[in-house]
DNA sequence: GTATGTGCAAATGGTTTGCAGTGGG
DNA sequence: CCCACTGCAAACCATTTGCACATAC
């Protein structure tokens, strides 16, 4: 049923692999292309996305995709929620939350067969609250 | 402290407020131009964008930031979640679940001022689902 | 050998912005 | 009569893609 497409174990891959795993951050593809250029200089950012997209794919790392902004990637794989700091776009993980969906979210909503679902907070990170962001929102958060 | 910014009511705004009410779908900024222009021939999509960003900031209409997909725009103000499907974009309101985070999100997070939440499903929409999206997925939803 | 992967550069597509002119209050 | 707003077009920017070459297996 699902065969696996056949992959080959480049350098870049190994690499982008690595050093997405060394982060404790949630890098951007750009953030994680300027690491791994240090190691591999010659390595372009359509090769980093590529890539990404390959681990993502076969269940590797996690991708996560936030509603107006970069898209961040991660090398740890347990689910989690994420608060999202509107002012610098730091992330933070968040293991603790009753959410009132664990163990699973309902299997259908209005009709739809549902597959997946995503919370996501957003605020000020002590850093931006502590400099006081009266400078004025920079984002308005959709909800 | 929150002095209001100098509006003025044109044609252009107006009748994008107006059509936007009247949708029961969720437009996006592309979809109600077209709408608007059947009415206003001459307008502009940044016309468009334009009002959207300053209907959204006076609170007169909801901004609907998707990961990875065309942001939506609502004139229902009411609080409520989403289901969106993963093979044609459509959106449905969802307003009876309970997610553990009424009345309100917790006001702090990882050290975080938390200012808003968005809790948004995927799946399949029953049209997609009945026939049949062997077709294999056409986006992976990032989690 | 072959087809997957790579570097490079150009294309994409939603959204934003600069500018000169318009018109609401 | 001023300044918020408009139409138009170009700019932006994260991401994708076409192509010719390279290389893992």
């Amino acid at each position: 049923m699902t065969t696996p497409k056949p992959r080959r174990n480049t350098p870049q891959r190994r690499m982008i692999l690595h050093e997405l795993c060394q982060m404790k951050t949630h890098p951007t593809a750009a953030e994680l292309y300027a690491a791994v250029r240090l190691r591999l200089p010659r390595i372009s950012l359509g090769t980093v996305y590529r890539n990404l997209d390959v681990l993502h794919e076969d269940g590797l790392i996690r991708k996560m995709e936030f509603a107006g902004a970069e898209t961040r990637f991660d090398g740890i794989l347990d689910p989690h929620d994420h608060v999202r700091c509107t002012e610098c776009g730091r992330i933070e993980d968040i293991y603790s939350l009753n959410t009132g969906l664990t163990p699973e979210p309902p299997a259908e909503l209005a009709g739809f067969q549902v597959t997946g679902h995503r919370l996501e907070f957003f605020g000020l990170c002590p850093g931006c609250r502590m400099r006081g962001s009266s400078t004025g929102p920079p984002e308005n958060p959709a909800h």
